[in-house]
DNA sequence: GCCCTCCGTCCAACCGGTTCGACAGACCTC
DNA sequence: GAGGTCTGTCGAACCGGTTGGACGGAGGGC
């Protein structure tokens, strides 16, 4: 059942179902209803392959993820969820492609097959090969997370070393002088990953500007490598009274690791950071923290990529976030 | 760039061109050697829309995932990352279409406009209107759960009434007496979703089997949730030794409730239940329970999904997974 | 040398939409 | 009543692939 079926029955031609159908031309009352009656009687709907071709574009989105063996962080399936829910108001629909390690066919097949109008990358690289990608390919994208050149994409972020900055200060006007960045993994600082390079920058300036001694440690996306991470700070630096983190994954350990410490939160030990609300509240007791604003952020990168589809050619935008730090109970006083 | 530049640059038709790419009919190794050669400079692929026109399928799955808004459990997010993997693996791409609320236009778009070649559904309802609907529209399709009619579809699920069997005679052979289910939404339940009133309905036989006295509160997924609900059964049911979980989301809460009555796990209280390997895990301590393999099942889904677009009117297949409790910490004999 | 087969290639139709230019007829104007 | 505008519709080209049938030429059998 194609548009010339709808066309025999209505008795126009195709181009007539068309316009009734986009409103780009005028059609009478009398042709639309009957065309419509038509429409509703069969059930028919568009075939989007055939609009898609000849239109030249698709109406369809790309969300680059990586792959699934590296387990996702709460923050970034708020991520996932909220791109699908933000481009679906503007109609159009999301390909998941995985990327990295050997799923670049994937990505390759999406960017170079036209399968999709723009692309959302997420989990980026201050050097990311995948931009260069998208640039020579010159497909619309908007990265979750900016490269190092801020100016050379669109993009949405959070400010991850004001934020840090933030947390330290607090934690400084607390009285807490010996303090430790719990950061995410090696791996993920060794391959350039922005945020953990820029908390961990951000950190060490405010440390050192309010004259408090700071260490930073990295840490595996996992809940034992964080027991693991706990117990190391204890044995290698005991004076330390605070902790600050983004490693969301490695919450649960560090939780057990305090109970096992038999330290109170925030009696004996404050704990804040850059984590996801819905994991601030689910720790015991729940964060003092900067919540990633997913669904804002998701919301303005599908509104950055719709813009720049429509006008490829417009300067780049970006918004850099900086929510409040939300206060809530695990971080206090020194008093040791 | 398209598939006439390619065949004028190497002079040959663009039929030639288009044969030498799917080897569906001899080409000579000169000529084939031309147009790789020529493809290889222009960086040339395919245009998907065009061939998914003239192919009739478009090399694309939908997975239809509840609306962000109502938050994936673990054990969805591991279905979701994993049917991305298992699609990548048949060069196939997925679109992620939300449904349900007030998404129900991004579902009619994917299932109506010939956008995907198949679909695969989650969160199933006993009797679910996606189903119908999907049959209507003659789409081939695979469940993860599955609806009442065993026989109407193909589908994947976790023997949940099996399984939380087995939970219950694991608890009665430590000795435990009173135990009690805490089970996902009321409305969940209202709406007819399966793993919920299967799980309940297994635990209530097998309860009395074993001569157990049994209770049953169904929880809302959230951690504050559990908390409440955990109180609620010590104040209700003092008496009760021993819980049976499928509500993932409630395990935080669940934690928090127990240290703060002053209850050791496995010493005073035993947890059991069916739950995501990754979550049951990060517990404390770690949840003897039976895993969700998420992994096979979204293989399966792929792979039944596959052969499904491949021969539609074969007979319908399904798999109804089995996994052993795995003993972690979480259960001991009763002693009080 | 003739006929047949087979291999490699080409032409043209087709998939199902969108869109541009043309045009018939109604209506207005002078 | 001739000429001009406006409205609604149609035909045809086009988007970029795939595919079936036709066809020319090389090679083999007689």
């Amino acid at each position: 059942m194609n548009i010339g079926e709808i066309a025999k029955r209505a008795g126009v031609s195709r181009s007539t179902v068309s316009y009734a159908l986009s409103g780009k031309r005028p059609v009478s009352a009398a042709t639309a209803r009957r065309i419509n009656e038509v429409i509703a009687e069969l059930g028919y709907r568009p075939n989007a392959s055939a609009r898609a071709l000849a239109e030249g574009r698709t109406r369809t989105l790309s969300l680059v993820i990586p792959p699934a063996s590296r387990r996702l962080t709460d923050v970034q399936l708020g991520f996932v969820a909220s791109v699908v829910e933000a481009a679906a108001t503007h109609d159009l629909d999301v390909l998941l492609s995985p990327s990295g390690g050997d799923h670049d066919r994937s990505f390759e097949r999406v960017v170079t097959g036209r399968r999709v109008d723009g692309v959302i990358l997420m989990e980026i690289l201050l050097d990311d090969p995948r931009v260069a990608r998208l640039e020579q390919e010159s497909l619309p994208f908007v990265t979750i997370g900016h490269v190092e050149r801020p100016g050379a994409s669109s993009w949405v972020d959070v400010d991850y070393a004001e934020l840090i900055t933030r947390c330290v200060h607090h934690l400084a006007d607390l009285g807490h002088r010996d303090i430790v960045l719990i950061n995410r993994s090696d791996e993920l600082v060794a391959a350039g990953y922005g945020p953990a390079l820029r908390a961990s920058s951000g950190f060490l300036t405010a440390a050192g500007q309010r004259g408090l001694t700071a260490h930073t440690v990295c840490c595996p996306d996992e809940p034992a490598a964080g027991l693991a991470c706990f117990e190391e700070i204890r044995h290698r630096w005991p004076e330390v009274t605070a902790a600050v983190t983004i490693n969301e994954a490695a919450l649960p350990g560090l939780q057990r690791a305090l109970r096992h410490a038999g330290l109170d939160v925030p009696g004996d030990f404050s704990i804040t950071g850059v984590i996801a609300g819905r994991l601030a509240e689910s720790f015991h007791p729940p964060l003092t923290a900067a919540d990633v604003p997913a669904e804002e952020m998701a919301r303005l990168a599908v509104d950055l990529l719709v813009e720049r589809i429509a006008d490829p050619d417009a300067p780049h935008r970006h918004a850099l976030l900086r929510p409040d730090i939300a206060l809530r109970s695990s971080t206090g006083a020194r008093h040791r």
